[in-house]
RNA sequence: GCCGAAGUGGCGGAAUUGGCAGACGCGCUGGACUCAAAAUCCAGUUUGGCUUACCCCAAGUGGGGGUUCGACUCCCCCCUUCGGCACCA
């Protein structure tokens, strides 16, 4: 009887639904393991060959887990809000709904084509008003938060109040000073825009990339992918949800340092928060009160600072410039503000314009002159620069450029000819710290500024706080209502969740507003408990906002109280194993720890970080070795290899092609290969008649057979345990061959064969375990166990080498003593004959592994 | 430019407290079975040299140097590829 894949895996996958084979059970006396993938967002194009990579290497963990007596929490679910399904319906006027569940429909066919272990019951999908309800009300957690400074974590904003109305700003570093009666005197507006500068979600007027023809504002992350596709986008100031995870930038960075990451996105990471430590220094501006604050991490060059540049954007411009170049000054912000900030970055010729004013450097006590220049970013620091040309390549270039005075600080080597000099050396030029290195410069001149009191030292960051709405229907409505007395108000707990209005027509709204705008009736409300009138929030939430918690929904899907229950997140929490595409590196697995980390400071959860241990699957390209794209038509439906060889055999490739993290060509013979080497197996058990082979037999394994399968059992488990795949199927490979020589197969060593095959290719597995006699299915087989002792080789070969070289070896028994090895080598022939009138100088003998005697001539 | 990862047969890849380089698979070559083919099975397959001899010799893990009895593995310099960042003061 041949292998009928086809039969077979359709059998099984109706039986596992059918005895919900794969149901979480939470058994909390249990260990237990948390093995989450990734959940995709479902396209129309249905599953690539890349998804299958991932999805089967967790589980292959989570059978083998499952067969090792875990309890095994392993969902999937559905990251459905977002831009393609609503673009999809501009086009054609089909409500993203129905599309969405469409294309949810086809991957979830996919997905359980490839026989995953999913547990169905705890399906999750962001559009479900069940799931968003409840991002709705993490939104109005984080709303309704602050970050106290003092205990470096998130409070609610009852917290504060209760302190402003006690004590006003007094012990509240940062904040402006105010009195508790300064507090109580306040309007209830005024109290609520103070409020505001506090919480976590806070709306702000900011420049932010807008995308026309995408009728949205994208987040600076987000907008390289969008040029990528041929978008434009432009800056402009618009009134924007912000949320503020610069809060959390240092917890961000320490924390890290905990996690099983690889390395590069952990790099990525931080490289994104950007940490760096300098110093904020004021520059009093001549003729006037105030003094220009700038941001430097080279404070012990300050004597070479031979002027300022402040950002086009900075709030004193317009208060500095002279009536000569006001005209100048003006048209120079005009030009900056419509480059965006990718392409201010693209063309880095210095522009500026000289404002016409001087401050005084405090060191030198001189006047420098200030400019503005684009290559100062208004986001950064404090908007504005001290330039000190001789050590910063930017500032030399645009000081060549405007000719402005050049001072070197630090003294490059004899023969250096280049221009800046960023490498150690010794202080010059630069009064009291002449001849000090960076470190002890940086050292006195911070000691100096902070006695001056002209600066103090800073630790700056590039993370910028996070862009959090989109001008879009297809996304969760945050529930905010603006009422008519200027003041915010967040809907009640028992309000959520509020629903997205079915619209008719999908079509950007014309202005900045999203389409969410055109519902009057769902947009014009009256709040019940004040009277007023008041307008619906129609920004709605980015995509990433879903998946930044689903993670948990999963503990707790079905809970309509809670998001998810304490009991359960105790015991389930943190993820043990995350895999998924490393294009999530700082999107999605930051934003995704900044939120976890709010819930954690208001005790919603137990774990400081989500996900302790994440691998990144490699991409797969094609067979090429190219990217897979349709237009080099190289790409690889799983369709396709499912109905040629079945999913066993896809499974089994993609997990053979090599190490999980690497990137691979997909090789079409391969598949043929490994669906070869599932042939053999059911040839091994399975006659043409459909019987069990007559070679297997209940006889002890012989001696050899039985080390192998020990080794076998040992490698494959362990293989697994570290995610190494490809080399846990070469062993089941070796064992197979080697089985397939022998007359009289044991009956026992070859059931288990079946049991740790069985992670890998389930459907084969379970189908010849029924055959040989067994009524339930393997899924909670106990993994077989093996014997150290047994795995051990009775003999082994040693190398004779002459001066490192390998002259000879030998058979020789397992842990022959080093003496023994000496007489041995010396005893053989080849040896013999190298050794044959040179003087041994010296003999190195590793027992099990080699003789080297060493020879003068 | 900066940061990170990686370079091993014709191909995908094995090999880590430094100890036989090339497991396993693909491809290729030869053979068995067959009228023939497919499938299957057996043998061979790093390169070069030498030989009656699969005996032996030499070279070999991107390139060059070093440490060591011994280096794919450790150290230094360089090259290439991939990924990320990109005026962040």
């Amino acid at each position: 009887m041949k292998y009928q894949f086809l039969d077979i895996e359709k059998k099984w996958q109706e039986y596992w639904d059918r005895n919900k084979s794969f149901e979480t059970i939470e058994d909390f006396s249990k260990p237990k393991v948390f093995i989450l993938d990734m959940y995709p967002y479902p396209s129309g194009a249905g599953l690539h060959v890349g998804h299958p990579e991932g999805y089967t290497a967790t589980d292959i963990l989570c059978r083998y887990k499952r067969m090792k007596g875990y309890s095994v929490l392993h969902p999937m679910g559905w990251d459905a809000f977002g831009l393609p399904a609503e673009r999809y319906a501009m086009q054609t006027n089909i409500h993203p709904r129905i599309t969405t569940e469409n294309n949810i429909a086809t991957f979830r066919r996919q997905i359980k084509m490839l026989g995953l272990s999913y547990d169905w019951d705890r399906e999750v999908n962001t559009t479900d008003p069940g799931y968003y309800k409840w991002t709705q009300w993490i939104f109005l957690k984080v709303y309704n938060a602050w970050f106290d400074p003092r205990v470096r974590k998130a409070r609610p904003i009852d917290a504060l109040e209760t302190e402003l109305a006690g004590k006003g700003t007094a012990e509240i570093p940062g904040a402006e000073s105010m009195s508790a009666s300064d507090w109580k005197r306040k309007s209830k507006r005024e109290q609520h825009d103070f409020l505001a500068q506090f919480r976590l979600a806070y709306v702000a007027e900011i420049p932010v990339n807008w995308c026309e023809a995408l009728g949205t504002v994208l987040a600076n992350e987000e907008v390289a992918e969008w040029t990528e596709k041929g978008y434009s986008v432009e800056r402009r100031p618009m009134r924007q949800w912000m949320m503020r995870i610069t809060a959390y930038a240092e917890r961000l960075l320490e924390d890290s340092l905990a996690l099983d990451w690889p390395v590069s996105t952990l790099e990525q990471q931080r490289n994104w928060i950007g940490r760096s430590e300098g110093a904020e220094i004021d520059f009093p501006i001549h003729g006037r009160p105030e003094a220009i604050r700038v941001f430097t991490t080279r404070p012990d060059t300050i004597f070479g600072a031979t002027y300022m540049v402040l950002a086009p954007e900075h709030p004193l411009v317009d208060a500095l410039a002279s009536p000569a170049v006001k005209g100048a000054v003006e048209e120079y912000k005009k030009q900056a503000s419509l480059k965006s900030e990718l392409e201010r970055g693209i063309d880095k010729d210095k522009t500026g314009v000289f404002l016409g004013a001087y401050v005084i450097n405090p060191a030198t006590r001189k006047e420098i002159p200030v400019w503005i220049a684009d290559y100062v970013l208004t986001g950064y620091g404090t908007g504005a620069i001290m330039a000190v040309p001789g050590q910063d390549e930017r500032d030399w270039e645009f000081a060549e450029k405007f000719n402005l005075p050049i001072v070197r600080t630090v003294q490059p080597p004899p023969g250096f000819n280049g221009k800046a000099y960023l490498e150690d050396g010794p202080a010059i030029n630069s009064d009291f710290l002449n001849g000090l290195d960076i470190a002890e410069a940086k050292e006195k001149i911070l000691s100096w500024i902070e006695k001056e009191g002209i600066g103090i030292r800073k630790v700056n960051f590039k993370l910028r706080d996070w862009l959090f709405s989109r001008q879009r229907y297809w996304g969760e409505p945050i529930p905010i209502l603006h009422l008519e007395d200027g003041t915010m108000k967040p809907l009640k707990e028992e309000e959520l969740p509020l629903l997205l209005p079915d619209l008719k027509k999908f079509q950007p709204s014309g202005t900045t507003e999203s389409p969410l705008a055109l519902a009057t009736e769902w947009v014009q409300v009256v709040d019940k408990e004040t009277g007023l009138k008041a307008r619906r929030e129609t920004n709605t939430m980015p995509q990433w906002a879903g998946s930044c918690w689903y993670y948990l929904r999963y503990l707790d899907p079905r809970n309509d109280r809670e998001f998810c229950s304490r009991e359960r997140e105790k015991y389930w929490m943190p993820i043990d194993l995350y895999v998924g595409g490393s294009e999530h590196a700082v999107l999605h697995l930051m934003y995704a720890r900044f939120w976890h980390k709010v819930l954690f400071d208001l005790e919603l959860v137990s774990t400081r970080e989500p996900f302790m241990k994440l691998r990144h699957q490699g991409i797969i390209l094609g067979e090429d070795s190219r990217k897979m794209s349709k237009s080099r038509g190289n790409v690889v439906n799983p369709d396709d290899i499912v109905s040629q060889y079945g999913a066993d055999s896809m499974r089994l490739f993609e997990m053979f092609m090599g190490p999980l993290e690497e990137a691979k060509p997909w090789s079409s013979k391969g598949v043929e290969g490994v669906f070869r080497f599932l042939n053999r197996v059911w040839r091994l058990f399975i006659t043409e008649e459909g019987t069990i082979d007559s070679h297997i037999r209940d006889i002890p394994a012989p001696a050899d057979f039985e080390r192998l399968y020990h080794q076998t059992v040992k490698k494959v488990g362990e293989d697994i345990e570290l995610l190494r795949f490809n080399t846990a199927i070469s062993q089941m490979m070796i064992f197979v061959n080697e089985t397939m020589k022998l007359e009289q197969r044991p009956r026992k060593e070859l059931e288990r064969f079946i049991i740790f095959l069985a992670p890998f290719a389930p459907h084969i597995a379970e189908e010849i375990w029924e055959r040989m006699g067994h009524t339930r299915s393997l899924t909670h087989e106990p993994w077989p166990v093996y014997d150290e002792v047994k795995t051990v080789e009775a003999s082994v070969e040693v190398v004779f080498q002459i001066n490192g070289k390998v002259r000879s070896k030998a058979q020789v028994p397992m842990d022959t003593e080093e003496k023994k090895l000496e007489k041995i080598a010396h005893a053989d022939g080849h040896i013999k004959r190298y050794m044959d009138g040179k003087k041994v100088i010296r003999t190195i003998i590793v027992r099990n592994k080699l003789v080297n005697i060493v020879l003068g001539n």
